[in-house]
DNA sequence: AGCGGTTGTCATGAA
DNA sequence: GCTTCATGACAACCG
C-alpha cells in the first residue's frame, strides 16, 4: 500500500468556505460529520489548535460565502437538500455549464486567472451541470473528510485538490473493479476529458507543484509510471471511495432524491481509469450518461419494437406454442413408413404381450380390461417384439423413435406438454441413445450408463406402444400428470378402449417403476443406515467393554485397599487387656450416621440364628 | 455358461 | 371402488 504524504499547502479561505458549504449539504442529505472521521482522526491532533484559532474568522467569512452560494441553490422540498438551480432545460449542455460556471465565478467571487478555472470551480461546474454527481462527488465525504475537519491547517485541501486527493489512499480500499459501472465510468472519463476540466486540473497540478515543490508531470500519459501522482487518476479513488465512505442512509437519501438517475451503487462504484482520460468527449455520450432516463427511453424504444412489433405475436405465442418437439420434429413420413412397412408385420407376428395392454387374442378372454381391445387394427406388441425392434438396426426402431409422440397434436394439452421438464430432457437424449441400440447392441464407447440405456430401452417400449396406438400424449405426460390433469387430458380426447387401456397401463407401469426405484433407493438407504448404526453400536460396545474393564480393575483395587484398611484398623484396636482384636472374631460395621461399631462375629451369628 | 447387480414389471396389500 | 404408494417376487439385461 503506497502511502502518499500530505503536501503542506494552505487552502484559501474561499475554498474552505465552499467546501464547508458543501459539507453542510451533506448534513442536509443525512451524512453526519462523524462519517468522515477516518481521515479526520489522523489529523485531529494536529488540527485542533489551529481549528480553534481560525474558528471565528472562518465562520464570518463562511456566512458570507454561504449566502453567496445559496443564492445559486434552491432547496429541494422533498429531500431537504440544496440543489443547484438548473439551467434552462432546453439549453445546450455546454451553454448551461458555461453559464453556471460563470455564475459561480461571478457570485462566489472566485479568483480566476484568465480563462483557467480552479478545481473547485470545476467541481461547482459539475454540481451545476449534474446534481447527481454533485451530491455524490462534490459533497462526498471524501472531499469533506479531507478538508472539512481542519480548516486552514497545513493538510487542508486548498485551491488545489490533488494534495487532498492523494490522501485518499488512506481511505478504505476502492471497490473491486468489477463493481464499477461501465457507463458511469465512461461518463466520468469523458467528463474529465473536458478541456475545461483538464485545464483546470492541470492548473491545480501546477499549483500543487509550486507549493509542494514535488515534481508532477504535466504531460503525464496514462502509461506514465508516475501517473499515480497525476490528479486525475485520484479522482477515480474519489469516486470509488465515495461508496466506501458514504453512509448507507446517505445513499438511500440520495436514491430517493433522484429516483430516475442511474443506480447509486453504480455511481458510487464508478471508477476512472487513467488510460481513458483523453477519451473524446461527445455531448451525446455526456447526455446519455447524465440523463439515463433518456437512455432508457432509447433502449425501450429499441427493444419494444422487437418485443411488441412483429415479435409481439411471437412472444405471445411462445408460451402457447406447444413444445411438443417429438411431434413437431417428426413429420408424417416416418409414420407412414411405419404404418406401411412395420406395423402390419408386427401385428401379425406379435400376438404376445408382456402386459395386459398389448392386444392379442389370448388376452381378450383373460382379462376384462384386456378384452376391451376391440380395435385390433392398433395392434399389440410384445416386449420381445420391441426388443427386436430395439436391436434391429435400420428396422422400424428408428422410425419408432423418430415418430414417437406421434404426429397427433393434442389441442388442449399444449401447455402441459410445454411445461413438462423431463420430456425436454429425454427427447434429445432419445435421439442420441437410440442409435446405440440400433447398432445391434454393439458395445458403444460409453456403456457404463447401462441404467440409462436400459431405462430408455424399456421406456421406449411404452413409447412404441403409445405410438403404435397413436396415443396423443407423451409417456411422460401420461405418467407424471396429476390425477385431475390426467383425467382432464383423457376427457379432452376421444380414445378407444385399447388406447385408454394402454394409457392406464403406461401410467401404472410408469408410476410403479418410479415407486420401485424409490423403494429400492429407500431400501439401500436403510441398509446403509443400518450398517452405520451397526458400526456405531459396535463402537459403543467396544467402548462400554473397555469402560467395564476399567471399572472392574478399579473396583478390585478399591476392594484390596478396603481390605488392607480393614486389617489395619484391627491391627490398631486393642481390648481392655491390651490385646488386639481378631478379625476372625470381630467385624467392623458402620451405621448410617457414620458411627463404627466393633461387633463380635459370634454374637452376630447368634443374633442371626435367633432371628431365623 | 454362470454369477451378481440393476432395472422393469406384476401382484398384492395398505392408505 | 378407484388411485396411489410400497414392497416382494420374478424376469430380463448387462458386465
Amino acid at each position: 500500500m503506497m502511502e502518499i504524504e500530505m503536501p503542506k499547502i494552505h487552502p484559501s479561505q474561499q475554498d474552505i468556505d465552499l467546501i464547508d458549504i458543501l459539507w453542510r449539504q451533506d448534513i442536509d442529505l443525512g451524512a453526519g460529520r462523524e462519517v468522515f472521521d477516518y481521515c479526520q482522526r489522523q489529523k485531529e491532533h494536529e488540527l485542533q489548535q489551529q481549528r480553534e484559532q481560525e474558528e471565528d474568522k472562518r465562520l464570518q467569512q463562511q456566512k458570507e460565502q454561504e449566502k453567496a452560494l445559496l443564492a445559486q441553490l434552491q432547496l429541494d422540498e422533498e429531500t431537504g437538500e440544496f440543489v443547484p438551480r438548473l439551467a434552462t432545460s432546453g439549453q445546450p449542455l455546454q451553454t448551461a455549464t458555461s453559464a453556471a460556471s460563470s455564475q459561480v465565478i461571478q457570485d462566489v467571487s472566485f479568483t480566476v486567472d484568465g480563462d483557467a478555472m480552479s478545481f473547485d470551480e470545476c467541481m461547482q461546474l459539475l454540481a451545476e451541470t449534474f446534481p447527481l454527481v454533485e451530491a455524490t462527488e462534490t459533497t462526498s465525504s471524501c472531499l469533506d473528510a479531507a478538508v472539512a475537519p481542519a480548516p486552514n491547517s497545513s493538510h487542508i485541501m486548498m485551491k488545489s485538490d490533488p494534495p487532498a486527493l492523494t490522501q485518499l489512499p488512506l481511505l478504505p480500499a476502492p471497490l473491486p473493479p468489477q463493481r464499477t459501472s461501465p457507463d458511469l465510468e465512461q461518463a466520468w472519463m469523458e467528463l474529465l476529458s473536458l478541456p475545461e476540466l483538464q485545464q483546470c486540473l492541470n492548473m491545480e497540478m501546477e499549483d500543487t507543484r509550486e507549493q509542494t515543490g514535488r515534481y508532477l508531470p504535466t504531460n503525464t500519459t496514462p502509461e506514465d509510471p508516475n501517473y499515480s501522482f497525476y490528479p486525475l487518476p485520484n479522482l477515480e479513488e474519489v469516486a470509488s471511495n465515495t461508496a466506501d465512505v458514504c453512509p448507507p442512509e446517505f445513499i438511500n437519501t440520495f436514491e430517493e432524491s433522484f429516483p430516475n438517475m442511474a443506480p447509486l451503487d453504480h455511481l458510487s462504484q464508478m471508477t476512472l481509469k487513467a488510460p481513458d482520460l483523453n477519451t473524446h468527449f461527445s455531448a451525446d455520450t455526456f447526455c446519455d450518461v447524465f440523463y439515463p432516463d433518456v437512455v432508457n427511453t432509447k433502449v425501450t424504444g429499441v427493444t419494444l419494437p422487437c418485443g411488441q412489433g412483429n415479435g409481439g405475436n411471437s412472444l405471445a405465442e411462445i408460451p402457447n406454442k406447444p413444445t411438443f418437439r417429438p411431434m413437431e420434429l417428426q413429420d408424417l413420413s416416418p409414420v407412414d413408413t411405419f404404418d406401411r412397412d412395420n406395423k402390419p408385420e408386427i401385428m401379425t407376428e406379435c400376438p404376445d404381450s408382456d402386459s395386459g395392454v398389448s392386444v392379442e387374442a389370448s388376452s381378450y378372454s383373460s382379462s376384462p380390461e384386456k378384452s376391451m381391445y376391440g380395435d385390433r387394427s392398433f395392434g399389440g406388441y410384445s416386449d420381445s417384439d420391441m426388443d427386436e425392434m430395439d436391436s434391429n438396426p435400420g428396422s422400424a426402431q428408428s422410425d419408432y423413435s423418430e415418430m414417437f409422440s406421434l404426429s397427433f397434436q393434442p389441442d388442449g394439452l399444449q401447455t402441459p406438454l410445454s411445461v413438462l421438464p423431463q420430456q425436454r430432457d429425454k427427447e434429445p437424449k432419445h435421439g442420441k441413445t437410440e442409435p446405440d441400440d440400433e447398432t445391434g447392441h454393439s458395445e458403444p464407447p460409453f456403456t457404463k450408463d447401462k441404467k440409462r440405456r436400459r431405462s430408455e430401452k424399456r421406456l421406449s417400449r411404452d413409447e412404441q406402444r403409445a405410438k403404435a396406438l397413436q396415443i396423443p400424449f407423451t409417456v411422460d405426460m401420461i405418467i407424471e400428470l396429476p390425477v385431475d390433469d390426467f383425467n382432464e387430458m383423457m376427457s379432452k380426447h376421444q380414445l378407444n378402449e385399447a388406447q385408454l387401456a394402454l394409457v392406464r397401463d403406461i401410467r401404472r407401469r410408469g408410476k410403479n417403476k418410479v415407486a420401485a426405484q424409490n423403494c429400492r433407493k429407500r431400501k439401500m438407504e436403510n441398509i446403509t443406515e443400518l450398517e452405520y448404526d451397526l458400526d456405531s453400536l459396535k463402537e459403543e460396545k467396544e467402548r462400554l467393554q473397555t469402560e467395564k474393564t476399567k471399572n472392574d480393575s478399579s473396583l478390585r483395587k478399591m476392594k484390596q485397599q478396603l481390605n488392607t484398611l480393614y486389617l489395619e484398623v484391627f491391627r490398631l484396636l486393642r481390648d481392655e487387656d491390651g490385646k488386639p482384636y481378631s478379625p476372625l472374631e470381630y467385624s467392623l460395621q458402620q451405621t448410617t450416621d457414620g458411627t463404627v461399631f466393633l461387633v463380635p462375629r459370634i454374637k452376630k451369628t447368634l443374633i442371626k440364628k435367633k432371628d431365623s
